[in-house]
RNA sequence: GGGGAGGUACCCAAGUGGCCAAAGGGGGCAGACUGUAAAUCUGCUGGCGUACGCCUUCGGGGGUUCAAAUCCUCCCCUCCCCA
């Protein structure tokens, strides 16, 4: 195996990267791995929950991507039992463990994504159930003798939720000390991780050396901020734009990330080269903008697939035309007899207010009304501007809730 | 073991007998303005077959009262100090 010069790997490396401990250290682990012809085992953790990757995950999964290109080898480690613990963060409880079924459907789930970032030809998964299961209470003890509560309390997160006088579980000190523990099982080379996940890699460092090994470099990226430009992405604060989403919802999400905010998509998410950068930061944002979210989509489907979601944005948003795939809905006659409830018929018309309740666009009734009174809603482009107002039934109506849901909605005739 | 402070809607946080479906902020949704950008401004933000009406909600149970998030009681949970 030949290994680029270190000088060469190294700046590869730092490109993207927000801290790497210790540089020196990881110099020398490279002219050591290139001077044996032995790679480097280069360790990333996930989480096993939530196996659908967003642009978020894609930062650590680019760089890992590069050591893969370096030659070094790369592995993913679901981590099946630590997220029976959850990575703490003061609201996270300890969850059910999954079950062996669903581990493995995740897993695949996992594989088919991280392929379109990674080399999954190359690259080993573990389960890190595999070695922390069998730990008995006396490992456990033997492991966390080997860090103090002192240091625990280093971590920002639990050093806050102790000064607010906060609550932390005990259990969610053994988060860490497992996750540090995959390192010492794999021999962790270098982890890769986000910039809040500095605490954890370290904690690897530590245990590492308890075990005699020698530590592992820990290098961070940065955390991607998600469309509201404030909040790191992440599915639970629903500002994430998925690799799997379709292309016309990658393209659009991304057009709706604030102008400041695009750079550093720009920075983070594609390799665009400085220079077109330069030229497009003189030109009109928006252009920029459909560039970038152009070049993002095309990489999780195609060219050809980008192309027409650009196509498919400039039709319905900027030139408002209806969008071409509107989903159907069909409201049989069978909705409006609720047991139970004796309603006087005004016809046979349906009010407007159950049609978007039946149709989902809205949970309850007071919240259709509400749209309503807003003016939240249109049909046949016309916006509804009473709570009063009933639909004919027999027809088909495109409605619209919003700038962005639309659906036609048939209604059947009453009996 | 002793003493003290708390648990309110998605989150934070006011509220100590009626004017409380519950202040304020955040978040979310909607409207205006736009480049479906951001920022800004405005409105909404428990439910109910169509609602100045009714039902459910203030850690949980029981109770006092015409009336409770607010008072009493038991229980559960969290934090701090002392031991």
């Amino acid at each position: 195996m030949e290994f680029p010069l270190v000088d060469e790997q190294l700046q590869i490396i730092r490109r993207g990267a927000a801290d790497i401990i210790v540089e020196a250290e990881l110099a020398q682990k490279l002219e050591r791995s290139r001077r044996a012809h032995t790679p480097l085992n280069v360790k990333l953790g996930l989480d096993p929950t939530a196996p659908d990757l967003h642009l978020g995950h894609t930062v650590v999964l680019r760089k890992l991507r590069d050591f893969q290109d370096l030659g070094h080898q790369a592995i993913v480690i679901i981590g099946d039992f630590t997220g029976m613990i959850g990575d703490p963060t003061g609201r996270s409880e300890t969850r059910k463990p999954l079950t062996r079924d669903e581990i493995r459907a995740n897993a695949d789930t996992y594989r088919a994504q991280l392929g379109k970032v990674i080399d999954m030809s190359h690259a080993r998964v573990e389960f890190n159930s595999t070695w922390l299961s069998p730990l008995t209470f006396e490992g456990v003890i033997r492991e966390t003798a080997n860090l103090t509560v002192a240091r625990m309390l280093q971590r920002e997160d639990f050093a806050a939720r102790y000064a607010a006088e906060r609550p932390i579980s005990l259990h969610e000190f053994l988060y860490p000390i497992a996750q540090a523990y995959d390192s010492v099982a794999l021999n962790a080379d270098v982890e890769l991780g986000g910039t809040d996940q500095t605490f954890n890699l370290l904690v690897g460092r530590d245990l590492q050396r308890a075990h005699g090994q020698e530590p592992q470099i820990s290098l961070t990226v940065p955390l991607l901020e998600g469309l509201d430009g404030v909040q790191k992405m992440s599915k639970s604060y629903g500002n994430y734009v998925g690799i799997n989403e379709k292309p016309e919802d990658i393209f659009g999400k991304l057009m709706s990330v604030s102008d400041e905010m695009m750079w550093r998509y720009f920075d983070l998410l594609t390799r665009v080269p400085e220079a077109e950068i330069a030229a497009l930061r003189s030109g009109h944002p928006m252009d920029a903008k459909k560039r970038l979210a152009r070049v993002i989509t095309a990489q999780y489907h195609d060219e050809g697939a980008a192309q027409s979601a650009e196509a498919h944005f400039v039709r319905v948003h900027q030139q408002r035309d209806e969008p071409s795939d509107v989903e159907e809905i069909v409201l049989p006659r069978g909705v409006r007899a609720t047991p139970g409830k004796a309603v006087p018929r005004r016809g046979s018309s349906w009010p407007v207010w159950l049609v978007l309740k039946e149709a989902g666009f809205v949970s309850s009734s007071s919240d259709a009304r509400r749209m309503i009174q807003q003016g939240a809603v249109e049909i046949d482009r016309r916006r509804v501007t009473s709570v009063e107002e009933t639909l004919a039934p027999g027809q088909g109506y495109l409605i619209q809730v919003g700038k962005r849901r639309f659906k036609r909605v048939l209604l059947q005739r009453d009996g």
